[in-house]
RNA sequence: GCCGGGAUGGCGGAACGGGUAGACGCGCUCGACUCAAAAUCGAGUGGCCAUCGGCCAUGUGGGUUCGAAUCCCACUCCCGGCACCA
């Protein structure tokens, strides 16, 4: 063995096995129960960043732990290949997006292997290989025939210099970020896909995902956001049209002050031609960023309009008001306000002077204030005709009811998740499979046509929008249902589309004629799921959904995709999000190459536990490559000694003996950490302690001792092994075995081993440490409470006082209550 | 703004169903080796007082309990997501 540790001399030996033996390689006849191991693909953007090194590190240690406990592992590897960076690369550097992407996939690859990950490449995909995207065009032609798609207008933002649709990021305080132009909202038609259609399932299956952190589910239950409630309509004074708006607090009608319209409704943009505040809240809502964030922060502001709507059970004239926070897009664009228990209303009521009335006390009988705030809990009703007195439970009932006998409402769900738009008006994205026909309108692409390839030599400058609409080659066609000529749709799916599904492909790699086959059911559902908490919601919630969708094609047979899930947190240096722009990046590369994968791989899997920010530390790097360093040395002294006689557990010292223990209760403590509870910090601290012992252990040449070493080294190597696999092959072979450690199995812990025959216990005098007594391990609560009250300090803080109990918890404490 | 999460020594973190706060690592200090440095090895290391030992301490302020980093209430700051970044 070599004297020195030579990470990258022995990470090529050990990459160059994997290869040769393909150690990795996942195949359907194996017999061993499977275990899909899942990580997040990266979109190729030239390098890997610490942020996938923590994610595939994840991965690919739960991959081998899960295959030294004698599963058969797939952990695939592909690359979410289409985006927007692409296209600014284009327009930065020439090159076109396609030739960019492929050469980023190339080098990120060779640093995957590089970083010694055991993926089976044969299942490699890119989800810009027409070959992958076909069959995503495919199932939305299905989809379109079945119902699920349809073409609806959505508001886009719109850069009146570039002339260009801007992503949400791209919007930068309401201006574009090249040309620095104020955002206009444009609505252009686009393909949707009826999500909704799936809310109450996607909602009601989160409660069987129990291997899900409980924040993931509660964001995708608030995302989709079902409530129950009362679509009520208020008649306007004067006018033929109704304001139609929905409430989850029925009972508290009799308290609506106003009523907010949207700027963009109907009647504000009527009204705005003779009445110029609301034209200046119609033309603010015209402009700036479009996404939720940002429409939420504005100022709240308002205009009266002098309308007047009539309260639907009292007649009461409530004046009508153009309110900004009042959203088009989300129910009818209007709303009734109840400023006493609905703090937006009160806000806003506060800021013109609008009236306030309560109708809802608090049940407990308690004053209520609504000088500070809105009252928004249910409580019970006053003021509010024959329903005064009910509680809200009741009253809600009560009063949707009465609406309903009325004619003037009905009980509603409703939801807070708004139909997929899966259109994109860019260039680097997977076709749209539509042809649109002047005779025909909207036509989907017959399967014999698909895939509709990307064109790939293409320039892209910058605000000239997508190329494909100046590309007739491209656009002009034959309607494939009157065969008139025709144009193809121009836009492109949003990638999300592109990550729904890849997983389902890997299981079915080189399947050229269906989208999915027999194997997606023999993989699927994903046994673990790894990535960035960032995808709480969307992909997790659209991979969820294209689950389904595939389920109801009948393409596989299970109806949740991921069985657990492991989100991941940030990496961060010096406090903050790694970025080019606060130039705090730390290259991967460059500590590979300085390191070895290993010091890599292990830092980063000891800094924090997964689901934490990593805080990144280049010290902690060093200290992580001095361990690696002492057990390489600990292994050669060790073997410096020649072959290692058998353990006799019987015939060992008292010193051998606790030595073995540790040996053992390390076992317990890492196979807990990796295997249930995925803290890897600490089953790698664990293994250190280990180290440390038996490098104080050295000097024991007996051969009792020299068994006891021998025995420690290999299980601190097979506990490593999923983690440092490069040196763990190195160190497993000179060990003396002869199959690879990837191979070898998850130790176990000798029950005998770790018996015990004293215990300590701490003592405490009201509830503060006062004293430790040691007893024998099976000491009853006489003999501690004895022992406890005999230790001399113990005495100092009982003595003259009176004792009032004696709390004893087996193995850990005692604790002795005086009085003062 | 809304939804979700976080805060523990000089730093990253540990404490797993309320029971020894600070495992493990980094950094720092001292010592050994060396002409010297680096590397390596050994000892120490929350703060304050001290002879055994004590007092204080887990973002802030309250509460529950024999006992709270852990449970409850109210706040502060930081972070993720908000539907066209991926």
């Amino acid at each position: 063995m070599d004297e020195q540790y030579r990470p990258q001399q022995i990470e090529a030996e050990a990459q160059a096995y994997w290869q040769e033996h393909d150690s990795f390689a996942a195949r359907e006849d194996d017999p061993r129960p499977k275990y899909y191991c899942l990580s997040m693909f990266p979109y190729p953007s030239g390098r890997l960043h610490m942020g996938h090194v923590r994610n595939y590190t994840i991965g690919d240690v739960v991959s081998r732990y899960k295959r030294m406990q004698g599963y058969h592992v797939l952990q695939p590897m592909g690359w979410d290949a289409f985006g927007l960076p692409a296209e600014n690369a284009a327009m930065e550097r020439g090159v076109p997006p396609a030739a960019w992407t492929r050469e980023n996939i190339a080098a990120m690859r060779e640093q995957l292997k590089g970083l010694g990950f055991g993926y089976d490449w044969s299942r490699e995909l890119a989800t810009c290989d027409p070959e992958y995207y076909r069959w995503e065009q495919w199932l939305f032609t299905r989809l379109y025939r079945k119902g699920l798609v349809y073409r609806d207008t959505a508001v886009v933002n719109w850069d009146p210099v570039d002339q260009t649709v801007l992503a949400n990021e791209q919007v930068i305080d309401g201006c574009g970020w090249r040309s620095g132009a104020v955002i206009e909202h444009r609505e252009i038609p686009q393909w949707f896909l009826r999500i909704t259609d799936y809310a109450d399932e996607l909602v009601d299956a989160l409660d069987g995902l129990a291997g899900w952190p409980e924040q993931v589910r509660t964001m995708q239950r608030n995302w989709i956001g079902r409530s129950e409630g009362v679509e009520l309509t208020f008649e306007l004074a004067g006018r033929d049209e109704r304001l139609s708006v929905f409430t989850t607090r029925p009972d508290t009608l009799y308290g609506v002050t106003y009523m907010g319209l949207a700027p963009e409704h109907p009647i504000s943009l009527e009204l705005a031609e003779q009445d110029p505040a609301i034209a200046a809240l119609v033309e603010e809502a015209r402009t700036g960023g479009t996404s939720e964030a940002e429409l939420a922060t504005r100022e709240k502001r308002g205009a009266p309009t002098g309308l007047a709507a009539l309260h639907p059970l009292t007649g009461e004239r409530i004046p009508v008001w153009v309110a900004n926070f009042v959203l088009m897009e989300y129910g009818s664009g209007a709303v009734m306000a109840v400023p006493a228990h609905d703090q937006r209303d009160w806000e806003f009521a506060h800021a013109y002077g609008l009236p306030i009335r309560d109708v809802v006390h608090p049940a407990d009988g308690s004053e209520l204030d609504l000088g500070e705030g809105a009252f928004s809990d249910y409580g019970v009703l006053v003021g509010s005709g024959p329903f005064t007195g009910m509680p809200s439970e009741r009253a809600f009932t009560a009063i949707a009811e009465r609406l309903e006998a009325e004619g003037r409402g009905r009980r509603r769900t409703q939801y807070r998740l708004r139909d997929w738009g899966v259109s994109r008006q860019r260039y680097w994205g997977a076709p749209i499979p539509m042809v649109h026909c002047e005779h025909c309108g909207a036509v989907p692409v017959p399967d014999e046509d698909l895939p509709v390839t990307l064109p790939e030599d293409v320039e892209i400058t910058p605000g000239g929008g997508s190329p494909l609409k100046r590309m007739p080659a491209f656009y002009e066609t034959t309607c494939p249902a009157c065969g008139a000529p025709a144009q193809r749709e121009t836009d492109t799916f949003d990638t999300f589309m592109d990550s729904s599904w890849y997983f389902l492909r890997f299981a079915c790699a080189g399947q050229e004629g269906a989208m999915l086959d027999g194997r997606a059911d023999q993989w699927t559902p994903v046994d673990q799921y790894i990535g960035g908490i960032e995808h709480a919601v969307l992909h997790l919630l659209y991979a969820r959904f294209f689950h389904k969708l595939l389920r109801d094609e009948g393409l596989v047979g299970s109806d949740e995709p991921f069985t657990r899930l492991l989100t991941q947190g940030m990496v961060l240096k010096d406090g903050a999000k790694m970025s080019k722009s606060k130039g705090n990046i730390v290259d991967p590369q460059a500590l590979v190459d300085r390191f070895g994968a290993d010091t890599v791989r292990l830092f980063t899997m000891f800094a924090a536990p997964p689901d934490q920010f990593l805080e990144w530390s280049d010290s902690g790097v060093a200290g992580a490559h001095r361990f690696l360093r002492r057990l390489h040395g600990l292994v050669r002294d060790h073997l410096a000694g020649g072959p290692a006689p058998a353990l006799e557990p019987a015939a060992l010292s008292d010193e051998q003996r606790a030595l073995r223990r540790k040996v053992h209760e390390t076992i317990a403590k890492a196979s807990d950490d990796i295997g249930k509870r995925f803290t890897f910090n600490t089953a790698i601290a664990a293994v250190m302690e280990l180290s440390n012992a038996l490098g104080k252990a050295q000097g024991d040449a007996s051969d009792a001792g020299r068994a006891v070493m021998q025995e420690g080294l290999e299980t601190a190597v097979l506990l490593l092994a999923p983690i440092t696999p490069h040196l763990c092959h190195h160190l497993w072979h000179a060990l003396g075995h002869e199959t690879p450690v990837v191979d070898a199995a998850w130790p176990q812990a000798d029950p005998q081993a770790l018996e015990r025959d004293a215990v300590e216990l701490v003592v405490q005098v009201n509830g503060k440490l006062r004293g430790r007594v040691t007893l024998p391990a099976d000491a009853g609560e006489d003999q501690a409470r004895e022992a406890a009250l005999a230790e001399p300090n113990v005495q100092r803080f009982v003595e003259g006082k009176e004792l009032k109990k004696v709390v004893f918890v087996p193995g850990k404490l005692v604790n002795v209550v005086v009085g003062s």
